[in-house]
DNA sequence: TTGAAAGCGATACCAT
DNA sequence: ATGGTATCGCTTTCAA
């Protein structure tokens, strides 16, 4: 690699000071340096092609310009779209994004967190995985700002952006029991993450109002790692039992990925065998045959205030924390009838 | 923030010089400090809860550890896969991955080349933009590692990992052929980019070898900026005309996933009133009523050659250039028939 | 208006 | 075996 050109290489040759040079090309024309000098300089370093190292800036300042984000994959469409969408508010502030995905599990997001706060990230924005409670405090013991995003610790007071969860299936299950369902199952997965557990008590609040109690077999609990190897028995149950169930609400899009799926191969038709309401969308209902109805999450506002918030916090540290609770929506579609 | 500790702090504790704390916690074992002093140093280095200020480390060794990944759009699920491969082959060399979106803009490719150039990765994986040819080469100019992934530009020399385009094309279009197909369209974008040419020329060949002419009427480009303006009007071109065709192949993933809603929005059945190949799978694909057929990439291998590559360059700069081009396979379902 | 020099944190050469 | 010190590139204080 041609070495770099450095301001000693422009002070050289402009046959002035490191200490000029730096004054005129960071602090533009009002910088105390005479003016014939500004534009001489200003011209080599433009022949010379000069690009300051954003490293030893860093070192010097103490600051990075750059975040770390954590999703659970960044190949699964939900957190691709964030990751695009907080690249574009990132860049606003000029901030670089450097990413890793913790698969969910909590040793690779505390690898992860570790290897990004050697590499000096300025602060964090994290969709936390599960048993990571711990490292989030320490996160926060030591004073480096971080926002999470999509789930968040109740226990704790961090800043977070979510959406209402809580709502948002409540609303989905009582539009199934307004469609005339009355065993309604709920497939979600196995998880303590607030996020999950509020979903599950949306569907469960929305069914106690009906005036029944949610029927613990109704309620289908999938482990992260072992979708595939569960998804088909978890759906024979709720829907080839004694008492089958007549609506399904997934509580996320690759758990209704991998459970329509198991539908159709059961020649189930929705809806008329079967409701479904679905969290979030996802490409791939585009081509189902019956138009899902779906939980709308607002993606890009939880992306562009989770930048935000963060900025904010990384300037002023001291400033009180954010807590931003989204409404999602629900787009009604036939499957749902 | 907590001011973080250093190596100075741990020296002043322990009463040594910064010299020796950096060759204990450097050189392990060997490192020529005395046993008891070494572990006296480790002690506290463990209880400070040390970390190495890795920026300093960079501007001390001119190496960042960190590559920026350039693509089209993060958010595009060819290029979201890509990216976690690309993640979990970096974090085997110990790099980080930094990422950005041109958006297929040259000039937003050129904005994301400058900013991570100032911040010093050591080199680059790109999906190269239309028009980026200039900027690929300034990067060649400046020996800054690069390996270009999915496209290239044939003529400058380069690092690349990419499919064979030509290939792939040229025997899904024999595919269609054999099926019994004579009038095949074709739909791709209006772009000069290699990959896409040669998927141009793949279709074009095949079609020359079973005896015919490619007709400019069947061959279909859109817009990169405006694809959903333009799809339906040159799908109904290929399939309403006087001399309609039996079969189109798509040259991506997202031109069948908007190609095809149009095709069911005008009620015409695949494979009976046409068949369809697609480039690329997607999981938009799962709920199509007819299962595709499609060109199958080898994102793994693309992936981790690119990283494997690029880390190589880097270490070792006068190594010679790797060009590698892996065979993409025919994944045959009823859609081709 | 200009510049010398300290310092950010870590490494490595060269003394002792 | 241990440590002083120059160095990486840049910012900033202080002095001239």
């Amino acid at each position: 690699m041609a070495k770099k050109v450095s301001l000693k290489d422009i002070a050289q040759k402009a046959g002035v000071s490191i200490a000029s040079v730096s004054y005129v090309l960071t602090k533009g024309n009002n910088s105390g340096v005479g003016p014939e000098l500004s534009e001489k300089i200003k011209k080599i370093a433009s022949e010379l092609n000069y690009r300051p190292n954003q490293i030893a800036k860093s070192l010097q300042s103490g600051k990075s310009y750059s975040i770390g984000l954590i999703v659970a994959d960044i190949s699964n469409p939900f957190f691709a779209n964030i990751a695009r969408i907080i690249e574009d508010q990132a860049k606003k502030y000029n901030y670089t994004v450097i990413f890793g995905s913790s698969d969910e599990m909590a040793s690779k997001s505390s690898d992860l967190i570790t290897f990004f706060v050697n590499r000096q990230v300025d602060g964090f924005i994290i969709a936390p995985a599960e048993d990571s409670l711990e490292q989030i405090k320490a996160l926060q013991k030591q004073n480096i700002p971080f926002v999470l995003i999509d789930r968040y610790f109740p226990e704790i007071d961090t800043n977070y952006v979510a959406t209402d969860n809580f709502m948002a299936t409540f609303k989905a299950t009582n539009k199934l029991i307004e469609s005339g369902n009355s065993e309604i199952g709920l497939i979600a997965y196995n998880s303590e993450l607030y996020h999950m557990q509020e979903r599950i008590n949306g569907y469960c609040k929305a069914i106690e109002e009906a005036g029944c109690s949610p029927k613990k077999s109704n309620i289908k609990k999938i482990d992260f790692s072992s979708l595939k190897e569960q998804i088909n028995k978890k759906v024979d149950e709720l829907v080839l039992s004694d008492n089958p169930v007549s609506a399904i609400l997934f509580a996320t899009n690759t758990l209704a990925l991998y459970g329509l799926k198991r539908i159709d191969a059961l020649k189930l038709k929705v809806p008329d065998d079967v409701s479904v309401i679905v969290f979030d969308a996802a490409e791939a209902f585009d081509f189902y045959y019956c138009p899902l109805t779906y939980i709308k999450q607002p993606l890009f506002e939880i992306g562009t205030n989770a930048v935000d918030i963060l900025v904010d916090q990384i300037d002023k540290p001291n400033k009180k924390l954010s807590q931003v609770c989204i409404k999602s929506t629900l787009v009604e579609n036939e499957s749902s009838k």
